[in-house]
DNA sequence: CCAAAAGTGTTTAAATTACACCCATGG
DNA sequence: CCATGGGTGTAATTTAAACACTTTTGG
């Protein structure tokens, strides 16, 4: 036990980071093309091992700064991976995080090691290296439940949305279909969103109210005992 | 970045549990007093540094079994802390597991370098090193919001119950009251525990009809939709 | 017969479901 | 004037909430 400690202090971390967007009716994720060993010329999560003069958090940060030029974002630790063999290069722990952004808002720039990045739907995700493939599929659980009990649907859309919108998010990411009068409704009563006056314009049919969501009124919502729920 | 690599491979991974039980209608913890550095001579969660030669979720096993003697036990893994400085020895992520265990059928002997194991009351946990007492907090909210949505209650008590048992179980964790009736109601309307139809002996009142949860339900439960929610 | 906890049903209010037609715009 | 998607209300059912008294046992 005591015995070898030094031989503890042998492994490194990294973190990997599933980042969701929407577009199109589609969840998509963000892969890169990696132009480093291992699994060099492969699609791949965007992840890197971290140094280990920061924080986890910030890391996490940094590693997707740095790949994809995204900054800024709404991130979550999903769950630490950690077969022995994960990794070709010797003992690497990793800790995933989920991302969610809103596509339109943000040119993904690939830099670093990454010789491109962009956006697959998440049905037509390639062959991944590592375990990323299990870390992806672990993230949109994640994701599944937790856009039920949380108002996060609103990170993948942009600033002004129509109800139709959100409700195709909805039906895309938990794969059901709502009825539209009941699911606006629902959604309306909580008093999240609002009418901003403003319309679609340019559409070839009767143009869309944009809707805007109320960051401060969930924090208020939840103080008074109020739990989301869709 | 890839200049390094080696300076990456010098981090150590440890685990920490949080072991909850449940006794004489108190939600309990379970630490070790330390007999070796850091911290030593303090009480601490049950963690270790882990070897390098084994699975993550092995490794969380067998720490609580050598700290504990505990074996073959419901765990989960809940957080990945890893603040620069949370350990005095060196870089150490700290992979976070929280575990339920029914305290009657366990006899929790400490064992390595653990000198003492013991269970205090929820309320009454003393200070704890490095960021343990930040691990315990996140590990209670997630017990908080898991039992509302997952059968894992039933790791608590014992095999027989009485409904009285769960739902103070119910109360203590969510720090709320509930209507008998109703919650009786709401209970067996699940089909998750049945009337074994044994009873408690020598109380001074009338004696309970004891349950048992049927474990094989939730999951044929699941399939057809079911979810359950207290 | 007293104390202590177990057990049980009904009424009211709230939330969820099911369901079909008219509206506004561009081409 | 046609095609396309946007927008709306009501009734029926289900679920949740509120609430008080009787039963069984040991001492």
């Amino acid at each position: 036990m005591e015995a070898n400690i030094e031989s503890k202090f042998k492994a490194a971390v990294s973190v990997d980071n599933v980042v969701f967007g929407f577009d199109n009716n589609d969840l998509k994720v963000l892969l890169i093309y990696r132009g480093a060993e291992p699994y060099k010329d492969c699609w791949a999560l965007p992840g890197d091992l971290i140094s280990l003069d920061q924080d986890l958090e910030q890391s996490a940060e940094n590693v997707l700064q740095n790949l994809t030029g995204l900054d800024n974002i709404y991130m979550d630790q999903i769950h630490t991976f950690g077969r022995v063999d994960r990794h070709p290069f010797g003992r690497v722990f990793t800790v995933a995080y989920f991302a969610l952004i809103k596509i339109q808002d943000y040119m993904v720039k690939p830099s670093s090691w990454a010789e491109e990045a962009a956006w697959f739907p998440i049905n037509e995700v390639p062959e991944l290296p590592f375990d990323h493939m299990e870390i992806l599929e672990y993230a949109k659980d994640l994701l599944k439940n937790k856009i039920r009990h949380q108002p996060i649907g609103f990170e993948l859309l942009p600033k002004y949305f129509t109800l139709t919108e959100i409700q195709s998010l909805y039906e895309a990411i938990l794969e059901t279909q709502f009825d539209t009068r009941n699911f606006r409704k629902k959604l309306l009563s909580m008093n999240l969103i609002v009418d901003t006056g403003r319309q679609q314009k340019e559409v070839a049919h009767r143009p869309a109210k944009l809707y805007k969501y109320i960051t401060k009124r969930y924090a208020q919502l939840q103080q008074i005992g109020f739990s989301f729920d869709l």
